[in-house]
DNA sequence: AAACCGAACAACCGCGTCCGA
DNA sequence: CTCGGACGCGGTTGTTCGGTT
């Protein structure tokens, strides 16, 4: 009730945009840009408050957005980096170009917080679910048990298994630095640099990956906890 | 064909933070 | 230091749409 505080002088329009709205928004940006928010109304000779501009730029007007539905990709992504993050909208939008805020958030509350308790995951706290009788799948056999990792949420390893069928290859370097490339040449995770610390010195090249599958260490190995290794990264 | 219901999406609201006066 | 405006974020509500009865 009441508004925005920014809309209380003047009987200003709220509700959804109309196809004129919209033109007259995005011609006074692309030939301006947005500059003041609280004055975009105004100089786009719109009945609207700033914020509500605002947000009708980022979450629907801007012409880098991606739209249409969710990869497979992008909601592993979401939900790992959910796992490490919480509810930080913003910062999970900022791992997803062309993805905005407010889209991850609906799609998070509208559809993957229950594809995620179909699969026996607690949505909040990514544990397994008590009892976990309604689905018996469970969560991905394939995923490694949390207990193996003193860092679990920011496996980079983890991250790579969802991953894998896109990533071209994994590199560490001396220092343990740990950086997936995907097949299109671009560096997944915006290029951030992950940690990789516990490797074995003779494991610490580049991991190259065919088809998904890095070719000098098996992911049974990992998975198994025959390898033993703790990872944290430097989001 | 109409009513109902749930999913998906769009937008609003309140609050915290930042920054300049 | 304080105050107020602008902005950004996360939670919530409202609306639309498609499927089912």
């Amino acid at each position: 009730m009441g508004g925005h505080s920014c809309c209380h002088k003047q009987k200003l329009r709220k509700g959804l945009w109309s196809p004129d709205e919209d033109a007259k928004l995005v011609d006074h940006i692309t030939r301006h840009g947005h500059g003041c928010w609280s004055s975009v109304p105004k100089l786009a000779g719109l009945q609207r408050c700033g914020k509500s501009c605002r947000l009708r730029w980022i979450n629907y007007l801007r012409p880098d957005l991606k739209r249409g539905t969710f990869s497979q990709k992008e909601e592993d992504l979401i939900v790992h980096l959910h796992e490490s993050l919480g509810n930080k909208w913003s910062q999970i939008a900022a791992g997803l170009p062309g993805r905005t805020d407010n889209e991850i958030k609906n799609y998070w509350n509208s559809c993957m917080k229950k594809k995620l308790k179909q699969r026996g995951i607690d949505p909040t706290t990514h544990s397994p679910l008590d009892g976990g009788s309604e689905d018996k799948q469970g969560p991905s056999p394939l995923l490694p048990a949390k207990e193996h990792f003193a860092e679990p949420l920011h496996d980079p390893l983890w991250f790579a298994q969802d991953l894998a069928p896109s990533i071209s290859h994994a590199s560490v370097n001396a220092g343990s630095e740990f950086e997936l490339q995907s097949n299109n040449g671009g560096s997944l995770f915006d290029g951030r640099i992950l940690q990789w610390t516990g490797l074995s010195p003779d494991k610490a090249a580049q991991i190259q990956f065919n088809g998904g599958e890095p070719e000098d260490l098996k992911w049974s190995e990992y998975i198994n906890g025959s390898i033993s290794m703790s990872a944290s990264s430097t989001f």
